[in-house]
DNA sequence: ATGTCAAATAATATCGATATTTTTGGAGGT
DNA sequence: ACCTCCAAAAATATCGATATTATTTGACAT
């Protein structure tokens, strides 16, 4: 076989590899909603086997960003202004649930490293869209982590995730608003730090609002 | 190839029914929690493939039933009490907003479900354990399922699974007290019934604090 | 005796090929 | 012209085999 003649340090496995350009490609649009996904077509793009690719749509069902039909194969997963705000209902819900259980949890480390994140955010805005969204994920997951209930974590990332997608799919990219995001994210840094539970969750559930109302106004049906 | 040369009407594919397999043996316990899922001794007990005993695996892991490691494949799920308490809190707060939202859009053809779901549920009482374990579980979402939130009520359902597998390795199966479990699921029938939304919720989340306590107790760690 | 390293063993990940199923396209009949 | 049915083509699901990676075993040196 000739796995592994790795010009560089690619991957750890060919499998893994196809999940993340895969999923990258479903979030940013390359592949459009409701698109039928040909193993064939996709082994092709990503210069791989046909196992990998298989694997990695298996994968990506988890995530509930690909669907399986039948004996039919594969599609990316549709999108919908009302699964946008079933998304938009559940983020609400499940953050606060696990916002509060970190503020309930809060010690010094946990504050360090929500001070890290929220500084690296604000440094990747400056730079290119691709830095600020990875960084911005890792904001808002820092302030979930402390709670310590991997379930609701795992799920708060999957509907990040699902969320992410619309947002690239209104507005091409990262072209939503630089508004002030950048106030709101203070605010609800600033309240975690307080261990002001109440203030926090209303400043988190008020920034997905808010950007969930104007996403939801970009939307056709 | 060899495969639909089926006995009888089996399944549509050998994929499925692996996972159908694998999911059983392991809420049941068959496949112990940590237990080491080997691709080649499975693909024996299934007499199949290794390609779909190794798809199921995956798909497995979505319900969280299955862990991956790197490249050292895969595991049974492990258990812990901490697990356990997190599906039982994700439990009675997604389960209460799914029910509220079911209430809130209460209909004739929903009070008609629920009243069937739960005549068949008790029907299935008095018969085997494994018949009332479909039927309990189906009587549960159907009270979801008027929410008409899809994403909701598979993390509804994933958890449902989750937790009835706490059951079986504490209880080998079936034997959590018959206690009133009757009395209980009436309660939330009637309140759901009246659309009374706080009186429903509250039963429902008791029902599963009360049943919570008890796996609790009878468990290690 | 014990710890370390290398060869042997086992298990996974991946490929290429084949059988099965779904979809497509066209011929024939109403 | 339109519908039905059958044959051809494409795509999926599955298998068997091979390369790669992890794990175990045993020998050797300390």
């Amino acid at each position: 076989m000739d796995a592994m003649l790795d010009t560089e340090g690619k991957e750890t496995s060919a499998t893994h590899g196809a999940y993340r350009r895969l999923r990258e490609m479903i979030l940013t649009g390359e592949l459009p909603p409701g698109q039928k996904l040909k193993i064939e077509q996709l082994r092709g793009r990503l210069e791989t086997g046909a196992s990998p690719v298989r694997e990695a749509l298996s994968l990506l069902t988890s995530d509930m960003l690909v669907e399986r039909i039948d004996q039919r194969g594969f599609r990316a997963a549709p999108v919908s202004k009302c699964n946008f705000e079933e998304i938009l209902l559940l983020r609400c819900n499940l953050e606060e649930t696990a916002l509060r259980a970190s503020i309930a949890r809060a010690d010094a480390a946990w504050e360090d490293r929500l001070v890290l994140r929220h500084h690296h955010m604000k440094k990747a805005g400056q730079k290119g869209a691709h830095d600020f969204e990875d960084a911005h994920k890792a904001f808002h997951l820092a302030l979930l982590d402390n709670s310590k209930l991997p379930l609701l974590l795992r799920y708060c990332s999957q509907l990040y995730d699902l969320n992410i997608r619309y947002r690239y799919l209104a507005a091409g990219g990262s072209s939503y608003k630089k508004r002030d995001i950048a106030a709101e994210h203070q605010q609800i840094l600033d309240a975690a730090l307080d261990h002001d539970a109440d203030g926090a969750t209303r400043h988190l559930v008020d920034h997905y609002r808010r950007t969930g109302e104007y996403l939801s106004s970009q939307m056709a049906s």
